[in-house]
DNA sequence: TGAACATATGAACACTTGCTCATATATCGA
DNA sequence: TCGATATATGAGCAAGTGTTCATATGTTCA
């Protein structure tokens, strides 16, 4: 396991990165996985704890088959990791990063939000 | 102007945001801003000053018309304002957590791509 | 006013996306 | 092994997306 416990990052280390496609490419497509509302919601129940397919199928309200295409391409893009627990697929976020961008992005919108309610 | 320079949430307060269906939607509209290449790299230009429709065009390496498009998009997402200078339309960042999220992207595609990269 | 420059807009199109439906695979208990 | 439960997969489709091309609008300067 590499050791990255939320280092900050200088603004010159940063300009490099926006240098390099691949880590651009990359970076869009972790702010694709939450791009979606199915999606969204999965990663969020997911930063909260383990939880199993049919687990999931409640929180988000869409069908299991719709929640399976979705594990795909979450473990394709290593953002969950799966176990078996008998019967049950357990899923769990692989990434510590998504958390802080699911706060951050929910910051955000509840600012936003709070200004179009009175 | 509301303050609000980077209060950390409370798990709690993250729950509660997480049961609007609004603020949620909300929050996957930022990331979906940030999902596509050339948005991308309008947001990190932007994210380290302002800059004009020519400017971004040399930077994302799209016509002129398409870059004309995505900021009538992420205007209308009120992610984006806009200022008139002389024949020039200089564009700004509206909204502080764009670049905290466009920083922690890049940390986790880094990390990402330095384990397949030898 | 008219040419040159900067930006915006609308239509059209290839491509992608997230879903459903049907079905396959995997595991458990009797 | 059989039926029940849990999850995965593939095909197909309606809706959405990002781009280009052509053209319109806006601004400056002579």
């Amino acid at each position: 396991m590499t050791e990255h416990r939320h280092t900050k990052l200088a603004r010159e280390d940063l300009v490099d990165l926006l240098g390099d496609d691949e880590v651009v490419y990359g970076a869009t497509q972790i702010f694709d996985a939450l791009s979606d509302f199915t999606r969204f919601q999965i990663l969020s129940a997911l930063s909260q704890g383990e939880r199993s397919v049919s687990e999931l199928v409640e929180i988000a309200s869409v069908s299991q088959s719709a929640i399976s295409h979705q594990m795909r391409m979450l473990r394709d893009r290593g953002l969950v990791s799966a176990h078996r627990e008998g019967q049950r697929m357990i899923y769990a976020l692989a990434d510590e990063h998504v958390s802080t961008l699911i706060s951050v992005g929910l910051q955000h919108a509840s600012e936003a939000v709070k200004g179009g309610r009175s």
